[in-house]
RNA sequence: GCGCCCGUAGCUCAGCGGAUAGAGCAAUUGACUACGGAUCAAUAGGCCGGGGGUUCAAAUCCCUCCGGGCGCACCA
C-alpha cells in the first residue's frame, strides 16, 4: 500500500466519522490530505504512521482530542491493511500495517522503475528557471556554480512533478562589464597591467593570447579602438565557449543562453517600455524616465532610461521579463546570488507594474553565499588579481559527483562552507559516497542472487517482518511526498537529506536480511521476495541521485 | 538607519507547529574463514544565541535584543 492509497482510506474514514458528529456540532470546511498530517513517527513504538487530525479537530468540533482520537482510531481500525491502531499522549492516533500491505510497496517501486517518485504538482505547467548567469567575463564563480548544482536539480524536480521546464542562462554581454573585460583583454595584449577596475590573472593573458592567435595580422593593422573592439567580440565568444563546455562537464546543460545584447539590438526594450507607458506607471523627471514602482511596494522610483539617454539595467530586465511572458511562460524564477537581493523588490514592483502576479509569475530565489575554505582557512579571492576559484578547480578537486552534491545538500538560505582539502582528501566527508555506495550494493547483491538462483519469481510481502524491514519499506514510501515537497519549497537539499536516511535504512537491513541463502541453505520465497526489497531501494536511490544529478554506479 | 538570510553537538549542516532535537565528520569501544568493512553496533557530546508572547503543544509562528553574512545608484 503506498501513502497515497492509505491516505485515500484514511481521509474518506475521517469523513464518516465527522458526517456522523456535524449532526451536534458546526460544519467544518472541506478536508484534504494536509489536514489528515499523516506522518511517520521517528519512533518505531509509535507504529508505522501517526496522525495528529484528532489533536487539529477536536476544539472545531467541540469535542477533546484523546476522545476525538478513539472515534477515529475505531474507524481506521476497520481499514483493510491495517494491523493495529493506538492513540497515544494527548490524542495522536498511531497506525500499523500488517506486513502485507506495507511490503506490497516493494512490487510497486520494481514495477514502477524510474517511474516512481513523480508526481502532478506542475502538470502541464511551462517553468523557466534561470540561474548561474555569470557575466562572461571571467571564469563561472563558486556561488555560479553552486546555482548551476541547485538549478539543474531544481529543475529535475520540477520535470518530475509533470512541469514543462526550460533551463534559462542570461549572458549579460552588454554594458560596462563587458567594456572592462575588453580593456582587461587589450592591457595584457601590450603587456600592460589590469586596469584598475578591471579584471586579472591568467585566464586573461590566456584570452588574449587566443585572440591573437586568430587575428595576428589583423591586429597589427588595427588602432586601439577597434583591437580593443575585435578583443570585445572575439573575449566574449571565446569565454562563452568556454562556460559552456564547464557546464557541460559538470552535467548542466541549459536550453536557452539568452543574450542581454539581442534585447538592445531589437526593439526589445522599447517594446516594454511602450506597454508600461501604456499601462500608466512611466513618467518623466530631471531629464530621465522613471518607472513608477513606489506604487507595488518599492521603496523609490527607478530610472529606466538614463538622463544622457543610454538604457539602464533594469531596462534590459524589464524586456527579458516581458519577452519570457510572451514566449508563454506561466512560472518563471530567477536564481541570484544574496549580494543581488537588494534588486527583488524592483522586480517584483515591475511585475505587478505589468499586471502579472508577484511571485508566482515571477519568484526569485535567493542563495546565500559559498565560502571556500583551504584547510579551514578563508580563501581570499579577487577579481582584479585573477585569484578566483573556479567550477573546473572545484571539479578537479573532488568531482562532479561529489562537488555537486556538497552544494546540493543544504539548504540554499545557509551560507556554506566548502573546504577543498577535507573534501578532496577524506572522501567519506561527503555522504555522498555512502549514499552511492548503498546503491552499488544493491546491484551487487542483485548479482549475487542471480548467481545463487535466487529470482524474483515470487513476491509475499506478508514474509517482510524484520524491522528492519518495516523501516526501510517506510522510508522507501515517503519519496513521492518528498519530491513533492522539494518542489513546492524549491529545495533540492530534501532530497539529498533523504537519500541519506534511504541508504542508512539500507545498510541496517542489508546487516540484518540476507537475500542469498548461506551455504547449503535452500533458495526460500522469503529470499525471493528479499530481492523485489533490495531492487526496490536500488530504484529509489537511482530515482533520487537522478533528480540532484548525481550517478548512481552499479561498482566504486 | 532600513531590508533580506543565518545563529541547533568540537566542525559542516538537517529538522513539514507535534511524542525522547538528528546525520556526516572528529573522539572512544566493539563486529569480517557470512550477499562489498566506503558497512554495521555501541558510548560520549545540546540552557536549539538571550528574553518575552501565541498554542493543548514552539528549534519551528509573532515581538524584542545580541552576534554574523549580504545589500540599500541615473553601476552592471
Amino acid at each position: 500500500m503506498t501513502p497515497a492509497e492509505l491516505s485515500a482510506f484514511l481521509l474518506a474514514a475521517v469523513g464518516r466519522v465527522i458526517a456522523r458528529l456535524e449532526a451536534q456540532a458546526e460544519p467544518l470546511a472541506e478536508l484534504t490530505v494536509v489536514d489528515l498530517a499523516l506522518d511517520r513517527p521517528k519512533n518505531r513504538d509509535h507504529g508505522d504512521w501517526a496522525s495528529n487530525i484528532a489533536l487539529k479537530l477536536a476544539k472545531k468540533l467541540g469535542t477533546n482530542p484523546r476522545e476525538l482520537a478513539a472515534v477515529f482510531a475505531e474507524e481506521f481500525s476497520l481499514i483493510e491493511g491495517v494491523a493495529s491502531v493506538d492513540v497515544a499522549g494527548p490524542g495522536f492516533i498511531n497506525l500499523t500495517l500488517d506486513a502485507a500491505a506495507a511490503g506490497a510497496l516493494a512490487k510497486t517501486i520494481v514495477e514502477l522503475g524510474a517511474e516512481y517518485g513523480r508526481g502532478d504538482l506542475y502538470a502541464g505547467v511551462t517553468i523557466n528557471l534561470e540561474f548561474v548567469s555569470a557575466n562572461p567575463t571571467g571564469p563561472i564563480h563558486i556561488g555560479g556554480v553552486r546555482w548551476a548544482a541547485v538549478g539543474d536539480s531544481l529543475a529535475r524536480i520540477f520535470t518530475a512533478e509533470g512541469g514543462i521546464v526550460t533551463r534559462e542562462y542570461y549572458f549579460n554581454d552588454h554594458g560596462a562589464q563587458i567594456d572592462k573585460f575588453a580593456r582587461s583583454l587589450l592591457a595584457s595584449f601590450h603587456g600592460e597591467p589590469a586596469p584598475e577596475d578591471g579584471y586579472g590573472g591568467q585566464y586573461i593573458s590566456d584570452i588574449a593570447d587566443r585572440v591573437v592567435d586568430e587575428h595576428a595580422g589583423d591586429l597589427a593593422l588595427l588602432n586601439r579602438d577597434d583591437a580593443q573592439e575585435l578583443f570585445r567580440a572575439r573575449g566574449v565568444d571565446l569565454m562563452f565557449t568556454d562556460i559552456k563546455a564547464s557546464l557541460h562537464d559538470f552535467g548542466v546543460d541549459f536550453d536557452v543562453y539568452f543574450h542581454e545584447n539581442s534585447l538592445h539590438e531589437s526593439n526589445a526594450v522599447a517594446h516594454a517600455i511602450a506597454r508600461l507607458r501604456e499601462l500608466g506607471h512611466m513618467y518623466e523627471a530631471e531629464g530621465a524616465t522613471w518607472l513608477r514602482t513606489t506604487d507595488f511596494g518599492d521603496d523609490r522610483d527607478r530610472v529606466v532610461i538614463k538622463s544622457d539617454g543610454e538604457a539602464a539595467y533594469i531596462a534590459a530586465d524589464l524586456a527579458y521579463y516581458l519577452n519570457k511572458r510572451e514566449r508563454g511562460f506561466e512560472r518563471n524564477l530567477i536564481m541570484l546570488g544574496a549580494d543581488h537581493h537588494g534588486y527583488v523588490a524592483r522586480l517584483m514592483a515591475m511585475v505587478s507594474a505589468f499586471g502579472d502576479t508577484p511571485r508566482y509569475h515571477l519568484e526569485i530565489l535567493i542563495g546565500q553565499m559559498v565560502n571556500l575554505l583551504r584547510d579551514g582557512q578563508p580563501m581570499r579571492m579577487s577579481k582584479r588579481a585573477g585569484t578566483v576559484v573556479t567550477m573546473e578547480d572545484l571539479v578537479d578537486a573532488v568531482g562532479v559527483d561529489a562537488a555537486r552534491y556538497a552544494l546540493v545538500r543544504s539548504s540554499s538560505d545557509s551560507q556554506l562552507d566548502v573546504d577543498l582539502d577535507q573534501l578532496g582528501k577524506r572522501t567519506n566527508d561527503n555522504p555522498v559516497f555512502y549514499v552511492q555506495y548503498a546503491h552499488a550494493r544493491t546491484r551487487s547483491v542483485a548479482i549475487n542472487a542471480a548467481a545463487s538462483g535466487v529470482d524474483r519469481s515470487v513476491f509475499d510481502a506478508s514474509l517482510l517482518t524484520h524491522d528492519s524491514e518495516s523501516v526501510l519499506l517506510g522510508v522507501l514510501a515517503e519519496l513521492p511526498r518528498v519530491v513533492r515537497q522539494a518542489a513546492e519549497l524549491r529545495e533540492p537539499h530534501r532530497i539529498a537529506r533523504y537519500c541519506e536516511e534511504l541508504a542508512g535504512a539500507y545498510h541496517r537491513w542489508y546487516d540484518n536480511c540476507r537475500v542469498t541463502p548461506l551455504g547449503d541453505e535452500e533458495v526460500s520465497d522469503l529470499h525471493r521476495t528479499r530481492l523485489w526489497l533490495n531492487d526496490a531501494t536500488g530504484t529509489v536511490l537511482r530515482n533520487g541521485l537522478g533528480l540532484l544529478g548525481v550517478s548512481a554506479p552499479d561498482r566504486m
